[in-house]
Formats: structure tokens, C-alpha cells, sequence
DNA sequence: ATGAAAGCGCTAACAT
DNA sequence: ATGTTAGCGCTTTCAT
């Protein structure tokens, strides 16, 4: 009849099942992953066995057979900022249509975190990795990807090397945003860049060079750079104390993103400086509630879900018969509303 | 000298490993496991190694032999939602801390998919599950406690089960939040719900009804439910065109979460009605960008790191020579800012 | 300090 | 349709 009762360690295993249900191992596992081919009799019998031992299969041990995993690991910069957080978003959803689960990490910016997270990543041997990377050398990842973990570049360029990417149009953001700003008249524009070594920043760095040059003007007289403490959540509000200080007094702002662009909003209503009025004030990535902040804000928009999405699928569709490495660009978008307006004459 | 080449799959192995530094492989594993007990010079030699053979190791096969996972799962209702983000990142910045990692989930309300999830994350045996759960009924949760993974709600009590749990007061962030308005005369608001039947939510519908009596009211007369489709982001805004058609009309709304006061925000300004002087609101939550909307929202504030954090404690401190299932409580804090005023006499 | 052997829970040929 | 056998990559007694 049934088997013994204490299987090794805590639970039941399919070797518990099949002594309960007097058929092999190979049959149970059969029930598992092939139930079309076992006899309808015997596979009643042994599901119920299942039930009554409270079997719960254990993938962990398939893997180790080699069967592909279904976690995706993502480490994106922040994840509790409302973009990366929509994309992540995106990025769940489409992995669980497939039936695999997402592992979200938050660099913060550090190189050295970032670094622990793909270590972990690739030791648990995932099924691949989506990834806004810090690390402005992609090698480390090239070697990852050889060794056999797939790789998505997030936002960031493949370059020259046979990486996946699903990025935006950083330079056209950047240039989209200066653009606005000039022909609203502004002629001394404030650059606040959380860290211009990321890829992303420097791209739309380079964005509003070329708007500049496009009108006419001179980018170096036109630009200024502030960068604040990348990962302090309240550094845009205390760059604004730097900008306002400044002399000739900038007339707008261009931020790295709408969390950003909230702390320098709450920076300048502390200063009491009315936006647009006293100061332009320009975000970046469009989330959801830009539209109703005070005042609304004028901003780059991102289609974050389709840019999760696209990087999901990417993944999930690596090791596929026609699959290419590719990079995929989204376009960003310009959306004017009332945080910007005319300098004061 | 150095073994064969193609170990079986893909990568090296430690017994590829073993091979090449001439040890067995109980040394390297020791070198992986207990540096200490390995003399250095073999030591040295296994790691170069190693290095020599890109090896990296597979912890999923550790675990196979009942070291304890190192992957936390965490299912929220929506990833995506500002308030969960920043408590997902508390929780995920805990487990970092103790080398673990978290498999993020997003049931968006339905059952099926809490379902769905929770078995995932019990065939993958993990360490265990931090959720805020969908499902009333709390004795599946139990049952998988039982059978070994440890599980922590999250936001939601742990009634007469012996589950470990991390909740905010919401019947008292109800009560103030409708004590507030009361306060401020109004006598006809609306409690806009997501869905009445997740338990935060009638907890603070109840606090609702208590500060009403408190002040000597009918809660029945003062009080108005309205639900929107809970899992539509666009659903409080969709709402609004209801709230207006009442008779009579109300002169406050109770939101769900600072998200949906974004939406109903923004339903108010399409219908051109003015905050607050044509209608107040109030959020929950106090995210990071309320201060910032326009109005500056009143909410009532949540402990979203102590919470995210606590709860990983608690999951990882489970076995523990001490630990003892409990439930923490946080007490939520009422923020007045320019969305609620008098109503319109 | 190192090695030999057994096995974690499951899958996958290959029999029967 | 079902069973037998041989591992996946690593850890872990227990010897040596």
C-alpha cells in the first residue's frame, strides 16, 4: 500500500507519490509534464495520491535536469522611481503570460551593487537578464551573455557589441526638450544631470548641444551643468539653492526625470520662485501623475510599457529558430503643458 | 594535467574544477564553502582554477541538497503603484542586505493570478512570501505556512491565524481622514473605493463610520460609497463624472491611495471643477510627489519603508531561536495640505 | 587537510 | 503504457 510517511527531509516527493500509488517515478513525472501519455486510470490514481500526501513539485531540482529556468532577473537604477517601476511593470507582465517570474533589483548607481546582482543572477543560473546598466563598460556583460546567460540592455545602446537593447531616442529627448525651451525664448538653460556618466543623461546632454547649435546659439553659453547626488532622492531640491544662485540667474530647468523634476518643483516653491513665471521647469519620462502637479508639468514622454514589454520579449525569444540580436529604439515624445512658458524680460 | 574541456552542459563545473587543480571535489566545494579549512596552497591553486575555467557556481544545485533558498517572493497588488514600489524597495533592500533576492509579483486583484502565483513560488521553494493578499480567506496562506514556507502579510491582519504579519492601522487612518473633513463641515462625502472587499479598505470604510458617529452623525446619511473598476488606473477618473451627477451633490471625496486622487484630480479639472473650493480631497499614502500636485494633496501618511522593512525582517528572521509569529502594527498620520477646505456653504 | 561515496528531487533515454 | 537506469551539480558525512 502506501509508502513510508517521512520523505528525507520536510514534504513528499514524487518518490512518496509513486510508492503511494504503486506506479515508478518516471510515471509520476509523467503525470507531471506528459499526462496525454499515461493511461487515464493510473493518472487519476496518482494524482490523488499527490493530493492526499500534499505533493508540491520541486522545479528547482528540473532545472538542475536542465530544463531552462523561468526566473528573469532585471536590475533597473531605482525601482521605486514610478518609471522604472512602469517599465518593471511592463516587464512582469510579459514574462508571466510565459509563465516565468521576475527577480527586481535597484542598482542605485553603484557599481559595486550592480556587480553583486549580476553575480547572484548568474549563480542562480537564470533564464536571462534585463538590464539598465551603470557600468558604462558593456564587456563584462558581452562575457556574461557568452557564458550562457542572455542579456537585454534597458535604455542603454549596445554599441558595437551583439547585446540585445530596447532603448529611446535619448538625443532626440534631450534635443526635443532644449528645443522647446529656446524657441520659448529661454537662452540660459540649466542642465541638472544626476550623473552625466550614465549613457541615457549624456545622450540628451548631447540632444540640447545640437538644439542649441540648430537655433543658432552657442551650446556652452546657453548650457549649464548642475549635477546633484545621483542617488539622494532629495538632491534636485537642494540643487535648486546652487541654481538660483547663479549669476546671470538661469530662466529653465531641465531634468533627468519627473521625480526629479518634483523636487526641484518643491525646491523652487520653498525659494518662492513661481513656475513658469520665475523659472521653467522641464521633466522627463511623461508617468502618471506629471499631469497634475502644480503646475503641470512639461515633459519628455517614454512609452514605458512598450519599452518593458519589448525587453521582456526580447528575452523570452532568445535561443529561438530566427531570433536576432537587435537593438529596438522608441521615440520619445514632447508634452507641452504649463510648467514652462516665456522667461521674464 | 587540466581535465576535459566540455563538461556535459555549457559550463564548467567543480568537478571540472577538481580535475583541473588535481583535487577532489569536496575540496573545491570546502574552497566555495569553508575557505578556511582548505590549506592556502591548494586553495590557491582550486581558485585559479577556477578562474582559468570561468567558473561560476549553481547555487540551485545547493539548494537541492536543502540549503535554504536565497529568493523571497513578495506579491503586492500593483508593483506599479507608487506605494508599493517604495514598500517593494524596502523590502528589497532588507533581503540585499542579507544576500537574498525578491521575486516581485503584481495580482492586480484577481484571485487567479494570486492563485497562480503563490504556486510558483511554493514549487520553487522559497525562502518565503511577503503578501498582501487578495483573497479574504487566509487558510491557504496558512496551509502553505504549513507545509514549510513561511509567509508575512503585508498590510493585512492576521486575524486568528498564527502568520506573521505588518499592518497599518486603517481603520484609524479612516477615521482621520474623515474626522478631517468633518472637521472642516463638510456633510455629504464620498468614500471611493477600489474594491470594498479587500480588508485595508473596509477597515478604513469603518474608521470612516466611526469618526461620523463620533461627531454626533448619521454615518449613513453622511457617508456615499462609490466603487470604480478596481484594477482600471483610470477608473477614479472615470468616477468622478458619477460623483458630480449625485443628488445632492457631495463636497468630498475619500480616495483609496494617492494615486487615485491623482485621477480624481484630474477628472475634477476636466469637469472644471476647482479644488477645493468646488470639491476636497484627500489621498492615502503621501507619496513622494502629493506635496507637488496641484492642489498639494491632504493624505494620510504611511510608513512605507518601516513597513516594507519589517516585513522582511520578520520572513527572514523565521527559525530563528526567538522568533515568535506576531503582528506590527504602524500607525498612519494625517497630512493637511491645500486639496481640502471648506465646503461651499 | 583531503578524498570517496552517497544522495538531494527530478527527468530522460532506453527498455519492456 | 510503464518501469529501469543513469545522472543534473553540488554538499556532506565519514574515512584516511
Amino acid at each position: 500500500m502506501a509508502g513510508e510517511r517521512v520523505p528525507a527531509s520536510g514534504r513528499s516527493g514524487i518518490r512518496e507519490v509513486a510508492a503511494a500509488a504503486s506506479v515508478s517515478e518516471s510515471t509520476v513525472s509523467n503525470v507531471l509534464n506528459n499526462p496525454q501519455v499515461v493511461a487515464a486510470r493510473t493518472r487519476r490514481r496518482v494524482e490523488r495520491a499527490m493530493e492526499e500526501l500534499d505533493f508540491v513539485r520541486n522545479r528547482a531540482a528540473g532545472q538542475l535536469r536542465g530544463a531552462p529556468s523561468s526566473v528573469v532577473g532585471s536590475i533597473v537604477l531605482d525601482s521605486a522611481n514610478p518609471f522604472f517601476a512602469e517599465v518593471a511593470r511592463a516587464i512582469e507582465d510579459r514574462l508571466v503570460e510565459s509563465g516565468c517570474m521576475q527577480l527586481l533589483f535597484s542598482s542605485d548607481l553603484h557599481l559595486a551593487r550592480e556587480h553583486q546582482c549580476l553575480k547572484l543572477l548568474e549563480e542562480h543560473a537564470v533564464r536571462g537578464i534585463i538590464i539598465n546598466p551603470v557600468n558604462p563598460q558593456l564587456d563584462g556583460l558581452v562575457r556574461l551573455s557568452g557564458r550562457g546567460t542572455p542579456v537585454v540592455l534597458l535604455d542603454r545602446s549596445r554599441g558595437d557589441t551583439d547585446l540585445c537593447a530596447v532603448t529611446a531616442d535619448n538625443l532626440r529627448g534631450g534635443e526635443l526638450a532644449a528645443a522647446h525651451l529656446l524657441e520659448l525664448g529661454h537662452r540660459r538653460i540649466v542642465f541638472l544631470g544626476g550623473s552625466i556618466t550614465v549613457d541615457t543623461i549624456s545622450a540628451r546632454r548631447v540632444g540640447a548641444d545640437r538644439a542649441c547649435v540648430a537655433a543658432g546659439l552657442d551650446p556652452a553659453e546657453v548650457l549649464v551643468d548642475i549635477r546633484h547626488a545621483p542617488a539622494a532622492i532629495d538632491g534636485p531640491e537642494a540643487a535648486v539653492d546652487h541654481i538660483l544662485a547663479l549669476r546671470p540667474l538661469p530662466t529653465a530647468i531641465i531634468c533627468t526625470n519627473d521625480t526629479a523634476a518634483v523636487g526641484v518643483l518643491r525646491g523652487l516653491r520653498r525659494a518662492g520662485v513661481s513656475v513658469p513665471a520665475g523659472m521653467s521647469v522641464i521633466g522627463y519620462d511623461d508617468v502618471h501623475f506629471a499631469s497634475e502637479l502644480s503646475p503641470p508639468l512639461t515633459t519628455v514622454r517614454q512609452a514605458k510599457a512598450s519599452l518593458g514589454r519589448a525587453a521582456a520579449d526580447l528575452l523570452l525569444s532568445d535561443g529561438d529558430p530566427g531570433h536576432r540580436h537587435q537593438e529596438l529604439v522608441f521615440t520619445p515624445e514632447l508634452v507641452v503643458r504649463a510648467s514652462t512658458g516665456n522667461p521674464r524680460t
